[in-house]
DNA sequence: CGTGTAAGGAATTCTGACACG
DNA sequence: CGTGTAAGGAATTCTGACACG
């Protein structure tokens, strides 16, 4: 399917201390992210969050954003637009619209 | 110098309790491999253990060696063996000997 | 809104030791 | 020798809340 040798990457296995520590970030803050949906951490059978080196760049990103003055809710709807982009089935869709279009251009 | 992309699985991050999950063994037997050398995580500064992916692939091989029998004192030497083959002052110790060699050779 | 902090409990990790084989 | 376990303490993480701006 995808690339199995950066699976490393998005593995979750880190506790929010280790993340704090890496990033540089406060747990207040990297909870608060999760809170607004910037992130979202595994959690283990009792609760505990787990995260990837892939969690902890996005978390970097975020805090620059923030930095700059960005909204949680803006970082957020940037997010959201990623996916969708590159979620299959809205591509499916575009695809079908764009073919739409196009058959009604040739009228 | 290295690598650079594969920085994320020689970082220590992990917890026994994330590396007991991974590998499916004890804590027990994980701190007992420390304890023989077998494993080097590193500590926080409160004393807690930190461990790679590569801890853990190199884990799974010495469970499996132990597995067939082997003694840990042995598992011990091979990965010795292995490191001085890697070791940079070793193949300079190496290549002077066998320059040394190949001039008597010559006289 | 984004973040700090004190609060109290639950889960994690650590070490040294005794046990078994 | 390799590993399980009970023991007690120290450190971590979690949640919900009050605070400030």
């Amino acid at each position: 399917m995808g690339h199995a040798e950066e699976a490393y990457k998005l593995k979750k296995v880190m506790t929010i201390g280790t993340v704090c520590e890496i990033t540089g970030l406060s747990e207040r803050k990297v909870r608060y992210y999760e809170e607004r949906q910037l992130v979202s951490p595994a959690r283990t059978g009792k609760g505990t969050r787990k995260y990837s080196f892939v969690d902890i760049e996005h978390l970097m990103e975020i805090a620059n954003q923030i930095e700059e003055g960005t909204p949680t809710l803006e970082i957020r709807k940037d997010l959201d637009r990623r996916k969708r982009q590159k979620s299959p089935e809205k591509m499916k869709k575009d695809m079908i619209r764009g073919q739409i279009n196009a058959h009604f251009k040739n009228l």
